[in-house]
DNA sequence: AATTATGTTGCGGT
DNA sequence: AACCGCAACATAAT
């Protein structure tokens, strides 16, 4: 499901809900989702959560890390006793019947509240780490897009490298981290570049232009609670609001908002690839 | 009913 | 080494 707003998106909302909280037990109803539990995590505190890339990071009292990767379908559903009695936040009504059929693992926390990670297609996963291999995973990715890392010298100087279409590029997460496919097409229309184009020939002109859409489109995909295409829910079930913003994702034969000109459907680097090829040159 | 597509990324092969 | 294509898996759409 997500890309960084969406990975985001819930990690502001499980933030406060979950830390100070102790791990009271884990059910895990397919192994493939739960990598690494060497140590047990039962009877651990939550002391910090955070983002990094498209991964969220939850830090445990013993200075371990569960790192949760949501891939394409993962979704992070939190209950607690406030909202079932009613006086929390209130949730979509599907949450109620939780366990479902996709529910992988589910954490049991102090507070009578609990964590049920679902995934329909088992991409993703968690995995309990050290702090030394919470920093290797880490280490697979470039600065996340909305760094200040990412200066304009930066990408322009990665760009210059390789002759692979700017598509494929921007969604490399081991030169900028959080750009997918949807947020990687909606910038490219805004900024007026053709997606297909040779990273190495863009001009620092266009290369300022699609950075600064890729922060615009990013950000106001954070500031709209992510995009659900498909899977992609908050912590209490609800849809985010991006899909009804996007620029070219999944907008095949519809009008550009650039120039009005007919949005296509291709194929870049196996990924469903939508631009204007009046206006993105 | 079979084929194709899906928000990610890692792998094996060139 | 860079790059390409596809596999991991389940489901919905055509």
């Amino acid at each position: 499901m997500p890309e960084l707003p969406e990975v985001e998106t819930i990690c502001k909302r499980l933030a406060p809900v979950l830390i100070g909280k102790t791990i009271q037990n884990i059910e895990v109803l397919r192994e493939k989702s739960l990598q690494g539990l060497s140590t047990s995590i039962i009877g651990k505190k939550i002391v910090e959560v955070s983002r990094k890339a498209k991964l969220l990071d939850i830090k445990l009292s013993d200075s371990s890390h569960l790192l949760i990767h949501l891939k394409m379908t993962g979704q992070l559903i939190y209950q607690d006793q406030l909202q079932r009695l009613g006086g929390g936040h209130p949730t979509a009504d599907w949450v109620d019947s939780l366990p479902s059929k996709h529910t992988r693992v589910i954490f049991r926390l102090s507070n009578h509240s609990t964590l049920f990670f679902n995934d329909m297609r088992v991409f993703g996963w968690i995995k309990h780490l050290s702090e030394e291999g919470a920093s290797v995973e880490f280490s697979r990715y470039g600065p996340d897009i909305i760094d200040p890392a990412v200066t304009l010298e930066y990408i322009f100087s990665r760009f210059s490298k390789t002759s692979r279409p700017i598509k494929v590029v921007i969604m490399d997460s081991s030169i900028i981290a959080g750009v997918g496919n949807i947020y990687a097409n909606d910038a490219l229309n805004l900024a007026k570049i053709h997606p297909n184009k040779p990273a190495n020939s863009l001009t620092q002109n266009e290369t300022k232009e699609l950075l600064d859409a890729m922060i615009e489109v990013i950000n106001l995909g954070i500031k709209h609670g992510g995009a659900t295409i498909g899977n992609f829910r908050n912590i209490d079930g609800f849809s985010g609001n991006y899909q009804t913003k996007v620029l070219v994702y999944q907008r095949e034969n519809l009008a550009c908002f650039n120039c009005a000109g007919i949005i296509k459907k291709t194929k870049i680097g196996g990924r469903g690839t939508f631009y204007c090829p009046n206006c993105q040159v």
